[in-house]
RNA sequence: GGGGGAUUUCCCGAGCGGCCAAAGGGGGCAGACUGUAAAUCUGUUGUCACUGACUUCGGUGGUCCGAAUCCACCAUCCCCCA
């Protein structure tokens, strides 16, 4: 307990100015920005994850930004074992690394030291599974799961069929039951002590103001042509994950000529505050994040004081 | 000028005499989350003194035991013929 690694983290809403935080506190401390956001691993995604700029990766320098292509697969396991090699190499060179990012279960299995490999997937039983779901519907897979691992199939819901499947997975490939899988997680301590200070908006229409003008800049910046590009390179027939990617998902209907681009931008400022909610709702109920109020004004004295507290937090 | 259609709860939209505070979807709000998580899913959403009462379905007035649903007039919008 005593001997664990401290870990500075900074989360938040997105567009809520984790990134300007993490900057300025490694800055100063001469420290490492790891990202931990899910979307910002891909490369030539860049505007629509706000990826840091090239001058603010220059200024410091960002681990687990741009590591993978768009279309390759990437868990939050692969995520755990990356961030986590990249905080030891950090370390090694006797500099500070700083967490910053909103995805919280990438997050939480760092924090948790990564998963276990047992429970691998197997593409092809999924499909199989993908194709029961389809001919006899959600409630004869949840049964499936209630016949091989009762606790997990009364906690998910049979609706959420993508993790009835998940965990059928995992008695599949590892004989294994989730539940005990997810207990046996949660019993190893893991090697860190989580430092992380949280942004909250009290008043969350103030948040909301600001995802609506970042998304405007974003727009301003072109991420109409992001898309395109990506759009043309195939990108997003290849990935899921990267057509499901807010921003890219909203324009790809404009650039089909399905919607009006005003319409897109409208859904696209809605789809990135309905996902700034659930990170709040993620963060919040973490007792390991130390909740820091944002309230305006945003000038540099307010910017300062959430310095200081994160600094206070750190430890440093 | 003549003929036809529309008007529903924040939005779209079903309902076409009782089982309607009104389907469904969207949005809002709250929540869950342990291998694609910016994803996926759940609950809730007229008001209140909340197993009941009250106010809603463009407006006003009728018919009826009973109306969002039928009738009349008014208002607004759309289409067709001139």
């Amino acid at each position: 307990m005593e001997n664990k690694i401290k870990l500075p983290i900074i989360v938040g809403p997105t567009a809520g100015g984790k990134s300007a935080l993490a900057l300025a506190i490694a800055e100063e401390i001469g420290g490492e920005i790891v990202s931990c956001d899910s979307m910002q691993i891909y490369r030539r995604m860049n505007i629509g994850t706000a990826k840091p700029t090239e001058e603010e990766m220059a200024r410091v320098r960002h681990h687990m930004i741009d590591i993978v292509e768009p279309w390759e697969n990437f868990s939050c396991a692969d995520y755990a074992k990356l961030a986590d090699r990249a905080i030891d190499d950090i370390i090694s060179r006797g500099k500070m690394p700083v967490i910053c990012g909103g995805t919280g279960l990438y997050l939480d299995s760092l924090l948790r030291g990564g998963l276990p490999e047992i429970a691998d997937s197997d593409e092809a039983y999924r499909a199989e599974l993908c194709a029961l779901l389809e001919r006899e519907g959600a409630e004869k897979l949840h049964k499936m799961l209630a016949e091989v691992d009762p606790e997990s199939a009364e906690a998910i819901h049979m609706n959420n069929t993508k993790r009835v499947i998940r965990a059928l997975e995992i008695y599949h490939t590892s004989g294994r039951k989730k539940s005990e899988l997810d207990k046996e997680n949660n019993s190893i301590d893991g090697k860190y002590q989580p430092l992380a200070v949280g942004l909250f908006y009290p008043d969350r229409s103030v948040l909301y103001e600001r995802i609506d003008k970042r998304v405007d800049i974003m727009i301003n910046e072109g991420l109409v042509d992001e898309v395109r590009a990506l759009e043309q390179e195939g990108v997003f027939e290849r990935s899921k994950t990267a057509s499901g990617a807010i921003g890219y998902k909203e324009l790809l209907g404009y650039i089909h000529g399905e919607t009006e681009l005003s319409d897109a931008v409208e859904n696209l400022k809605m789809a990135t505050r309905r996902y700034a909610k659930r990170q709040c709702t993620w963060f919040f109920a973490k007792d390991y994040v130390n909740k820091i109020e944002i309230n305006p004004p945003f000038d540099e004295k307010t910017f300062e004081k959430s310095v200081k507290n994160a600094k206070k937090v750190f430890q440093f």
